[in-house]
DNA sequence: TTTATACTATTGGTTCAACCAAATGCAGGC
DNA sequence: GCCTGCATTTGGTTGAACCAATAGTATAAA
């Protein structure tokens, strides 16, 4: 079941359609149920979860709103959002930086614990494992990070399931000892908490991804 | 009334304080109305609020937990201020970069546009729409970068709807002006398509944000 | 005609009582 | 000791009814 998540995605997707706008008045509750084929009560908790988010405003007596800074953007989640080359140059960076910063030491002894199947995956010669082991490492650097606003946003970037885990797989031997030694380079910046660094070494990170990524 | 609101802010109240920490289960919800003194499906929309932040998640036969990711420090709106604050000064120099790369000429035309009212509301010493301009600006920032995700990891550090937009209010008079002789100098630099001088004025931007920030 | 007031319909907020569905825990049987 | 099955717990959903704030309209006064 789980119909209150499921109409609040519904929701959530017609304003990020640009279908609901900015400052537009929705339909009355009462009729939005109908539409939905859903309870009042249960249309109200999915209304009340884009609430949470900032998505809506309601006032009583005149009507449930979306808010003039929800549209298109503010709506995104990962589920929604394409894999885009140009997003992950600009923000792995600010993340790293951020994590390197912040990163507690459980944190570090967690990105120490992923960073090893980078290495065994490039020894075997495992493209899939590599791929996987690589976006691990990321959203430890995520998590690391401590901010759930840049980790969702980073989230939506990162290959998701079966899509495009090629973007991690580099063409040759070398390219993929490069970028283990680049993570290499980035962790330990992060450990001596060295934001400048890290960022850098992310963007190095990146690039090298871009550089040898299978057409 | 709007008890919903008070209640979320009483459960988010508690999980700040640290009485209910990550993971923990929370009190069944027939048992939370009671104590709280609210019905049950009132109970349940503040619930949803803080589901919809993140903060606490359902599991049907099971309970309500504290969302590990979510504990102290991401719930409450004084930490979601810092998490703001310290993601800003790396995303936005990124964003800034970026638009001054690839902004269209109708982007540029937006951005001056939107440059505007921050110079009028410095005028007339409106605190509010000084906020609001500049976040607007961001947005048209964000806007002309021509990156979803990017424009959506911004968004999410920005004042949303009702959230904090004291972050965008200085001090002084003279602050204000400064902040809003900088926001020029960034335009500036996106219309010569200067990434480098684009990215540095952004960060000066927010620097100055930092600095003059109400306590 | 214009303005002010009162009323009514609309719309979100709250409550209640009951039932459904998933997970849990315990008792009994192997 | 382990597994099965039932009863309990707990979140999910429903429908109806009523409260409270707003907005629009009709009416009355200037």
């Amino acid at each position: 079941m789980e119909k209150q998540q499921h109409i609040a995605s519904l929701i959530e997707e017609k304003i990020r359609s640009g279908k609901w706008q900015p400052h537009d008045r929705l339909p009355p509750e009462r009729q939005l149920a109908e539409d939905f084929g859903v309870s009042r009560n249960t249309l109200r908790t999915a209304l009340r979860m884009l609430h949470g988010r900032g998505i809506l405003g309601s006032r009583q007596g005149s009507g449930t709103y979306v808010e003039p800074a929800s549209g298109t953007a503010a709506c995104t989640t990962r589920q929604n959002l394409f894999y885009r080359l140009d997003g992950l140059p600009h923000l792995l960076p600010a993340v790293a930086a951020l994590c390197a910063q912040r990163a507690s030491p459980q944190a570090l002894l967690e990105l120490e614990r992923l960073l090893t199947p980078v290495g065994v995956a490039v020894q075997a010669g495992l493209a899939a494992d590599f791929a996987a082991a690589q976006t691990a490492f990321l959203r430890g650097i995520a998590h690391g990070a401590d901010n759930p606003q840049l980790a969702a946003a980073l989230e939506s970037l990162l290959p998701s399931g079966r899509y495009f885990p090629e973007l991690f797989t580099a063409r040759t031997e070398a390219e993929h000892e490069s970028v283990f030694a680049c993570l290499a380079r980035l962790l330990g910046a992060v450990r001596r908490k060295e934001p400048e660094p890290a960022a850098s070494y992310a963007a190095d990170y990146i690039a090298l991804l871009l550089r040898s990524r299978r057409p």
